[in-house]
RNA sequence: CGGGGCGUAGCGCAGUCUGGUUAGCGCACUUGUUUUGGGAACAAGGGGUCGUGAGUUCGAAUCCCACCGCCCCGACCA
């Protein structure tokens, strides 16, 4: 294949081909609000995806979902001193609450409120507030809730599903009665994040804490899951945090323990956002468009029925029914295989270029030709140009095989790539020449003995690179700092990032 | 908020320097015919407050002034 379908490709312009591909898939759009995008219908249908997976999962760890106020009233967000300080600078404020002609013909607000509203950048004060009421005695503990909700943060610089100034997303709260269970939360849905990520959307991701100056405003510990993306740099995927007693102390939570005496309780939140369609989309796609894990594939079998009069439509579309059928009756990844038949009348060529470019792992040509032989043309996302002719029976039989061989090779392929560029670096000296020099070089993660001490926050500012985190695993290693020198008890992982 | 660029059809642009018929091109769209197994061809159509406002002029997309919006680069961030 001489041409790409998407232009630049990710060699010539990296940023310019990740916008090409999300238009070119019809995933989002720019709105006439700066900084927020429209998500049409391919892309949400993706978060829907996200979002029936992952709820699944919450439910499973015993949470369940609530919904509370868009608007935090500005004296809420004041109570914990840190995450003020963290949040202040990008928040939406609401100080009106109407509007009244201008005499110009158009209108202006009216009605200055006494306190203004915060529009929530997250939740955790005005959740607070409710928690506080909810929580009495250790019998209400531990409390496990969710919220599917928008958020907004007034950004500088946005970029499509990666830094949106409003975008969704989930956040669980959850309250405990001791540090240690408090904890023990964090780290599982820690985890239910790392499988989901790696499990559904075959992204491999490294389990870490944040180091000291990373942390969530307010919170005790923070800890994510960090992917690497076909250009190298890092992208966080999703985070949770211990938040230890600040907000329960701020928000006034506190419950009679088994002995009747008052105590405050432990609490933590956890996220993810639409970002991580960003993720999916820097990890998997191609030149030729988005590339997507069949089991985040909005539809994993497309059908282009092809004919040239009614009469072949109507053998044709019969055929394509009930291929349809059979083919929804097979169980891929505990659901049924969603499969769309595209009957729209136009061009053969364009119309297999769609879904090429909005990702779609299996499609099927079906003509005169096949109908006669009982058989079906089959093409690969992850092999554009070829296509092979199957029997209509090995194709349903085998339809779940190949549906979960494009799903572990794409994890494998994402794993190869970022294991290949991990490099251990043992000295300062080492440390700047890897990330230093030829812009255009991509350089990967950087794995180093490092304390967790704000200081070496001025070894790699001035390289533009960040502390991803203190990978988890096999982690229990001691070593010299390669900034300070000092004894380090873990390695640090580095990278430019998003 | 600093530095640079751009606003002309749904999208991408030319035209602006040097003012002058009815504002044009490519893609997309509509209709028709022929096509159709890897991005079809021909023909005929539809679609414009030239970002907004005020000015210079016989005449402004074009020149002057003000304003608005967007994009890129820097300081902040899931």
């Amino acid at each position: 294949m001489t041409k790409t379908a998407i232009t630049p490709t990710r060699a010539e312009n990296y940023p310019e081909w990740y916008q090409q591909v999300i238009s070119a898939a019809d995933l989002a759009e720019n709105s006439a609000v700066r900084g927020c995008m429209v998500i049409k219908p391919w892309g949400y249908a993706i978060w829907e995806l996200i979002q029936a997976d992952l709820d699944k999962r919450f439910k499973k760890t015993g949470h369940v979902n609530a919904y509370f106020p868009l608007l935090i009233p500005l004296s809420h967000l004041e109570k914990e001193a840190e995450h003020v300080e963290g949040f202040a600078k990008e928040c939406a404020v609401v100080t009106h609450h109407r509007l009244v002609p201008d005499g110009k013909g158009g209108l202006k607000p009216d009605g200055e409120l006494e306190e203004p509203f915060v529009i929530r950048p997250t939740s955790e004060t005005i959740i607070g507030e409710s928690f506080s009421k909810w929580v009495k005695s250790y019998r209400d503990l531990p409390l496990l809730i969710n919220q599917w909700a928008n958020v907004m943060r007034w950004e500088m610089r946005t970029r499509m599903f990666l830094r949106t100034s409003e975008f969704l997303w989930q956040e669980g709260h959850t309250v405990h009665a001791t540090d240690t269970e408090a904890v023990a939360e964090t780290i599982q849905m820690l985890g239910v994040y790392a499988d989901f990520v790696q499990d559904v959307l075959a992204m491999p991701v490294i389990k870490g804490e944040k180091p000291c100056f990373e942390r969530f405003p307010g919170a005790v510990n923070t800890y994510c899951i960090e992917a690497m993306m076909q250009d190298c740099k890092a992208l966080q995927a999703g985070t949770s945090h211990f938040l230890g007693q600040n907000f329960a102390k701020a928000s006034n939570i506190q419950f009679q323990n088994k002995s009747g005496e008052m105590e405050t309780a432990w609490t933590t939140s956890w996220g993810v956002s639409t970002r991580m369609i960003g993720g999916l989309i820097m990890t998997h796609s191609d030149d030729n468009g988005l590339v997507l894990p069949p089991r985040i594939a909005p539809y994993q079998i497309v059908i282009q029925p092809i004919y040239r009069n009614d009469e072949q439509r109507d053998t044709v579309i019969n055929y394509c029914n009930s291929l349809k059928q059979d083919l929804e009756s097979q169980l891929f990844a505990g659901n049924e295989i969603r499969v769309h038949i595209d009957d729209r009348d136009i061009q053969g060529g364009a119309k297999s270029w769609e879904w090429i470019k909005k990702g779609v792992p299996l499609r099927l040509e079906v003509g005169m030709r096949d109908v006669e032989n009982n058989a079906v043309m089959l093409s690969r996302r992850d092999d554009v140009g070829n296509k092979n002719s199957i029997a209509k029976s090995d194709l349903i039989n085998g339809a779940v095989k190949i549906l979960t061989k494009m799903q572990t090779s794409l994890f494998a392929k994402a794993e190869s790539f970022r294991n290949e560029r991990m490099t251990a670096i043992s000295s300062i000296d080492e440390f700047n020449k890897f990330f230093a020099g030829d812009k255009n070089v991509d350089r990967g993660f950087a794995v180093a003995y490092a304390v967790d001490e704000v200081g070496i926050e001025e070894f790699i500012k001035p390289l533009k690179v960040t502390a991803r985190c203190i990978p988890l695993a096999n982690n229990d290693v001691a070593g010299a700092c390669i900034f300070t020198g000092k004894p380090a008890s873990h390695k640090m992982v580095f990278a430019k990032a998003y």
